[in-house]
DNA sequence: TTAGCCTTGATA
DNA sequence: TATCAAGGCTAA
């Protein structure tokens, strides 16, 4: 039933932060978010916002606008198709394995973080400043928008009036919310959602005011080199969505922020913290996605998410900032930027001291000018000898994100090799062979050895 | 109009 | 047969 969702995953709606009675339309939510949104798509309402179209939907605020409101259950991800056209009750949808699915994830994000004890927002920085002012509107006065991009009439993106509301900052100190726009190597979005047609007219998602109408690139421009083997397609395009990977950390961060009392707000090491974890999150739903991954049993998957998470979590920052391009800031995964000398003066000596050697990393992957797709094959390539040699695929991961430093030694050397280079672009039938064959192998060879 | 509770009915 | 995500009902 409705109301003996597992509370113990602690789930809030991704709309207004009310507590979540299941699953509706696509997602959990409320089931006043549920009923809004019933209510909305049955009756082709239209609402019109007084403000900026970009008005904060929370709990004690939802019924404010309900254009902001509809609006933020688009962006979240609520689905216009599954509210039926021939209003016939009772029985599943066609989304029945989808929540099977999310299900199954939430769960092993639990039992991830139960596994690895990953509660570092628990962790205080070793020599830390003491914080006087725990708001995160001080904590970080370095934050400011590094893109207009975004469509302004996003909710995910905020007017500077609405920074005067968000707990996150305010105009005097410079903070901004406004969202980074979707990053070049970003763009390889699926948007599977879009391929189901709602039984309902399409004029709310295509509505320029609709984030889910946002126009995405489907072309990877870089350059060479141009022949570029499916595998690595495939494998790029499991790149998750940037948007809404940003907007759905802002909401969850906002909502975190909003819900502590003023004492109890976070402070920029904290916000940090949280920031990873629901960065790590994120991955956890890249990988289980990923090509060949999302085949492997789920206790599989376990084990490599176990071996790798952190290094994945470094990996995702470290080309995060490989792509932003500037040396005194960092860009959040977010959208937002935050100065170096903030991080610096705020963030704590551990924190600190991490942000700067993920800084000397990127240096040298962008002295490189690594090419996504160059780093998706070394990736791949890498994958085949780790795995055909049985070494254990746990580890593979671990070995080519953790020794960054060494392998942009590796990569410059595979760059230069005039011989490799040409070879592995033209055959590339052979080697992707090799790699389904060497997956296979491995994964044979690491059972048979009792690893798993 | 909202939101909490109820009924329905396909699916596992 | 139990589950649970749809739609429906109705007090506030």
């Amino acid at each position: 039933m409705d109301y003996t969702y597992d509370e113990d995953l602690e789930e809030l709606c991704p709309v207004c932060g009310d507590k979540v009675s299941g699953y509706h339309y696509g997602l959990l939510t409320c089931e006043s978010c549920k009923g809004f949104f019933k209510r909305t798509v049955q009756n082709n309402k239209r609402y019109t916002c007084t403000e900026n179209q970009n008005c904060k939907i929370d709990k004690t605020q939802r019924k404010r606008c309900p254009f902001c409101r509809f609006q933020k259950c688009l962006t979240v991800g609520m689905r216009l198709e599954a509210v039926r056209a021939d209003r016939m009750r009772g029985g599943r949808n066609k989304f029945g394995p989808m929540y099977k699915r999310d299900r199954a994830l939430k769960q092993q994000k639990k039992a991830l973080i139960r596994a690895n004890g990953f509660k570092i927002e628990t962790t205080p920085p070793m020599v830390s400043p003491p914080q006087t002012d725990y708001s995160l509107s001080s904590s970080i006065h370095g934050i400011h928008p590094v893109s207009k991009s975004m469509p302004l009439s996003t909710p995910t993106s905020m007017t500077p009036t609405d920074y005067d509301r968000s707990p996150y900052g305010t105009p005097s100190l410079g903070m901004s919310m406004q969202n980074h726009g979707p990053l070049p190597a970003y763009q390889y979005t699926s948007f599977s959602s879009r391929a189901i047609k709602s039984e309902y007219p399409d004029h709310y998602t295509s509505s320029p005011d609709s984030l889910t109408g946002y126009p995405y690139p489907d072309t990877y421009q870089t350059s060479s080199p141009t022949n570029v083997p499916q595998l690595i397609l495939e494998f790029l395009r499991c790149d998750p969505d940037e948007l809404q990977v940003q907007s759905k950390i802002l909401n969850y961060l906002q909502q975190e922020q909003a819900s502590r009392s003023k004492h109890e707000k976070l402070n920029t090491f904290g916000i940090m913290c949280r920031m990873a974890d629901q960065t790590l999150f994120s991955i956890v739903e890249w990988a289980r996605s990923c090509v060949f991954f999302k085949e492997l049993k789920v206790g599989d998957q376990m084990k490599l998410l176990h071996n790798c998470w952190s290094e994945l979590l470094v990996l995702d920052h470290i080309y995060r900032q490989v792509l932003h391009g500037k040396d005194n800031s960092l860009l959040l995964v977010t959208g937002q930027e935050i100065e170096l000398s903030t991080v610096e003066t705020q963030a704590g000596a551990t924190l600190n001291s991490l942000v700067l050697r993920a800084q000397e990393l990127v240096r040298k992957l962008q002295s490189l000018q690594v090419d996504r797709r160059e780093v998706a094959f070394f990736l791949l390539t890498l994958s085949v000898v780790f795995l055909a040699l049985e070494i254990s695929v746990c580890h593979f991961v671990f070995c080519f994100f953790f020794a960054v430093h060494k392998i942009t030694f590796s990569i410059w050397l595979w760059r230069s090799n005039v011989f490799f280079n040409k070879w592995a672009w033209q055959h590339v039938d052979l080697i992707n062979s090799l790699f389904v064959h060497g997956v296979q192998l491995g994964i044979l060879g690491w059972r048979l050895r009792g690893s798993i």
